[in-house]
DNA sequence: TTGAAAGCGCTAACAC
DNA sequence: GTGTTAGCGCTTTCAA
């Protein structure tokens, strides 16, 4: 089966003879560029838009050097946490008129190095990603040539401008809220994608503990895989290691899904036996029953910072775009796994 | 604060002069093109891989008329059952060496426009998208240009490859199931996305309820958005209307987790009371309470076969890409919420 | 086998 | 105001 011949592309020069004038006057109206006669402008516009001309975008990037696109590197999207970041960062780019070429990374060196290069390759205008298996100095490098924003980065942060969920604030605020319910013997279920030890989850909850002089330490976490089954199975070890638990503190809100199953199977009640704190904020964290209390992360906002970074670094250089790292706001909403229908309500 | 000074793009012309050849030599050596020593091509790989240069994919693609580059139009990738189709077609393209341009829509036709332009602005090689409101004339132009692929066209299909998750069978699945335990009052958990009443899983509800001589009909199906609140109030209403119904057939995981929520608040047992069948496989469905059984999808497959056809489409023009439309398998996942915890370990 | 010339479609300096 | 002349960095004829 033979293919239709394609139309040929329509070029500036094809609406340059079709309104009279040179092409450049085209490229002139086109960009609204000064130095153009409006009727000249209005004329060659309207010659255009009856052609159906669209400019070559590629073309214009070659000689702009902008493809007014920005590049986004990202883990499983399937993850709810990465899907909300994902979309919020599609928003934002919208609104801003950027186009968003993803690059998949499955948690790996290599494969975030990948994603690193084509989209350094493609010409991108900024890049907003995930690397936390990038040696610094090659973040550097890669920010030498435009704009880099990082997103929650665990490792030792470069100086390279670093957008973190504020994690410490929401594991505080997770904590809070079960003492405040009068909660002590607090158990933690962490996540391994957590950077070893470092994750300020988990820093805060050992460094609240001894504040507050708690009677829990470090044997207090169990750490499996940041999914439904890792909280399963950390909720199902920690049971048995500390039986007199009263709460839990989950890295994320699957993992506390699968906490409140294990809770269920070995018969405890939910939140009257033992209560659960989620993180993420994910809708998923509603439909558990009994649904969760989750830390919430503001993701618009998230997303609109990092394309804020990008523009200021475009527009102003690299200086414009410098600074402390950027927190991320949390803040806890409380459902039943914690507080009981009941007061809820009241 | 000023900027550092960008250093000079590496172009091919630099790779020449140090590997003392003309810059032809050179892209014949990139391009592993024919009619070039052998000897010579190692030497100004070498060379090329000692400066670091790396080739302007925009340059390049302005002569090849290639990105490789797809585009994606997708709605809210917060929705599990998007986030699923997305990844896979981010995976299916990275394996076959191509980038993807994500362009977000929100389910309105001048979203839909509007990505649809963008991606075509941007050149890429072909699109997969779901692309429900956009008129048929509007698909068959693009298509005429490069390869395009739609995802779950409910509206009449035009004359464009088309893959469709087999809901027709997947209703029929999860149907059957229910049948198989005895179930005959089946209430059906419509969502409002679906195109009116033109949705497979209606339309084969209603069909399979007349073939068996169900006494259920049109009554039985409460329409409500496809989201967990949306879930929650059809189910409540589909309780007022049809009290001795024992199983719900939801058109989605969102509202089937809705539905178990209602059936919580109404003090109806799951599954004993009333069972519960969703749709998409999501990981939310082993997060409820019951696991919800569910209508699962072959995401991967979806996503190979759409870069498939695409692939087909660009090595052999359009005809090599017609055809039927495709059908995604499903399977049902039995879970808790219509088996019991006993018969499924048994 | 290699080099020279042309041009992809556009913007950005200059002239006029 | 408008047209002319150069390129952006590459691939692709065409000669040599």
């Amino acid at each position: 089966v033979a293919d239709q011949a394609e139309p040929a592309r329509l070029t500036i020069r094809d609406v340059a003879r079709a309104a009279g004038v040179s092409y450049q006057t085209v490229s002139r109206a086109l960009n609204d560029a000064p130095g153009i006669d409006a009727a000249t402008r209005r004329r060659v516009l309207a010659v255009a838009d009856g052609l159906g001309y669209r400019p070559s975008r590629l073309a214009r990037s070659l000689v702009t050097r902008r493809t007014e696109t920005i590049g986004l590197a990202v883990t499983a999207i399937t993850n709810p946490f990465y899907a909300h970041v994902t979309q919020a960062v599609l928003e934002a780019a919208e609104t801003a008129g950027l186009r968003v070429m993803v690059a998949p990374t499955r948690w790996s060196e290599a494969d975030e190095e990948t994603a690193l290069e084509t989209l350094v390759d493609h010409g991108v205008d900024g890049i907003v990603g995930f690397l936390d298996h990038v040696a610094e100095e090659r973040l550097e490098q890669v920010a030498r040539r435009l704009p880099l924003v990082l997103v929650n980065r665990w490792t030792p942060p470069p100086a390279i401008p670093t957008l973190n969920v504020d994690l410490a604030g929401g594991a505080r605020q997770a904590l809070e809220h079960l003492l405040g319910l009068g909660h002590e013997r607090i158990g933690m279920l962490d996540g391994t994608p957590a950077w070893n030890d470092g994750d300020r989850r988990h820093t805060t909850y050992l460094a609240l503990a001894r504040e507050r002089g708690l009677p829990v330490d470090a044997g207090w976490i169990e750490r499996e895989p940041d999914s439904a089954a890792g909280g399963r199975r950390a909720t199902e070890a920690l049971l048995a290691r500390q039986p007199t638990l009263t709460a839990l503190f989950a890295f994320n809100d699957l993992m506390a899904a699968g906490a409140l199953d294990a809770l269920r199977r070995a018969g405890r009640r939910v939140p009257d036996d033992c209560a659960v704190v989620g993180f993420d904020g994910t809708p998923l964290a509603e439909l558990t029953s009994p649904p969760l209390s989750t830390v919430a992360i503001r993701y618009e906002e998230l997303g609109q910072r990092a394309l804020d970074l990008i523009g200021r670094w475009q527009a102003g250089g690299r200086g414009a775009a410098a600074g402390p790292d950027g927190l991320v706001a949390t803040w806890l909403v409380p459902r039943e796994s914690t507080v009981g229908a009941a007061s809820l309500r009241s």
